[in-house]
DNA sequence: GATGATTTGTACGTATGTATA
DNA sequence: ATATACATACGTACAAATCAT
């Protein structure tokens, strides 16, 4: 039997929106998997509140679509389905392409220099094999892409479904040379925006993420991110 | 001062669900206005529930995008600055664009019937200037046009940004002339939708929108969705 | 299929924070 | 600036639904 301990909230804002953080983070990170029950009563424990804010917290994350609801039956980490799995990656290459594209033709001097210096810096990560560093340097580049748009709306769903992704694409550059590959296709959209080529960039970019899309999809039917279900006491 | 009348929720789910669904209707069809404020108290008054469901609606309508949240300070009706309403606009007309792509690509032979069936029905509702049937059928013609991109999560970005713009785009039809435009505009997507050719339905629902967009900065500048802000009792 | 246990849904009370005089 | 009024945040209690036996 997993222990459920307790573990204090930072309470930054209201408890709810840290509970949101708190739990978003735990299913984005994967240590929450899909399909998991989430308990009201076992999270609320765990976060030494009361069931409100627990209820807040899951409907708002449910509206986020990390969580899914069924009334009466509780909460469970949103599961979804290979076809639904499928098409938010194709969302997301139609949004980082259109991020690029935008980006390509608005960005200002500051955000091309900024853009580019990373990328460069970025390449020694590669040649270290700095996984995790690159991973996280990874996200930083397509933030940069995605506010550089300049396009509020479009940021926060590229954002989004990104988040929505996460927890199936975390292996994506432990499979052997990806890391490379990821770094010759930020080259190529980060050489069309700098030159202002919005279709190249867009077109780079939307290619960048089928293939993330693939890779990701051979770890899928690893079974490494099967829904799970029972394991009561894992919050 | 305006009476704050009770009316009983249907609860065909949960009440929070319902309250959902009611406040966000009201939102989205003008009936409370951006800016204005959503008191915890009364909204429990008029629809004869605690405050507990209440608060879980207006959380969830908060993700959703459709009403603010300011910690220990309530909660108003959304209301967007200028430059993130062109935003959703620039949104929707990429989303849009992507839809009419897609469907002119996967389509299957009912949906594109269905689609040209509609599309010459309406042209009716355009002779005899019917307005408001011409705004119901037209929520209809684009939600085919979701449909039909074969996309789960793509529809849904689009129905969700299509939400958070009407109330912003309600008076649009009402401009002179503008019934038989955006019927001609339907017709260049119908077309180039059952030809199969993507890059042109895309291009011609991406500019359709756009146009829209015009309209509705017209509609907004007449003041006529300025954000409110008193008259307390208006739930 | 009925019954008890468990879990979710709703109501309400109190404390805390914000606005107003 | 201080105090008062008021709205929100959270906890607790109870009701209703679901699940397990």
């Amino acid at each position: 039997m997993t222990t459920a301990r307790r573990q204090k909230l930072k309470r930054a804002g209201t408890t709810v929106d840290e509970m949101v953080r708190a739990v978003a983070d735990r299913i984005v990170t994967g240590v929450l998997r899909p399909g998991e029950k989430l308990d009201e009563n076992s999270l609320a424990d765990r976060y030494e509140v009361s069931r409100t804010p627990v209820r807040e917290a899951l409907r708002q994350l449910s509206a986020m679509g990390l969580v899914e609801r069924r009334p009466n039956r509780g909460a469970i980490v949103a599961v979804v389905t290979p076809a639904h799995l499928s098409s938010m990656f194709e969302s997301m290459a139609e949004l980082e392409g259109i991020c690029a594209r935008l980006s390509a033709e608005r960005m200002t001097t500051a955000e091309r220099r900024a853009l580019e210096v990373g990328h460069q810096d970025s390449s020694r990560l590669v040649r270290t094999g700095a996984e995790a560093e690159y991973e996280a340097y990874n996200t930083a580049f397509h933030a940069l892409l995605y506010r550089g748009a300049h396009s509020k709306h479009i940021e926060e769903m590229t954002l989004a479904t990104r988040s929505r992704l996460a927890p199936f694409r975390r292996a994506q550059f432990r499979i052997s040379g990806r890391l490379a590959k990821s770094w010759s296709e930020h080259d190529e959209i980060v050489a069309a925006v700098l030159r202002g080529d919005g279709a190249a960039a867009g077109a780079a970019a939307k290619a960048h993420v089928s293939i993330v899309s693939e890779a990701s999809a051979v770890f899928v039917s690893d079974g490494g991110q099967a829904p799970v279900e029972p394991s009561r006491k894992r919050i």
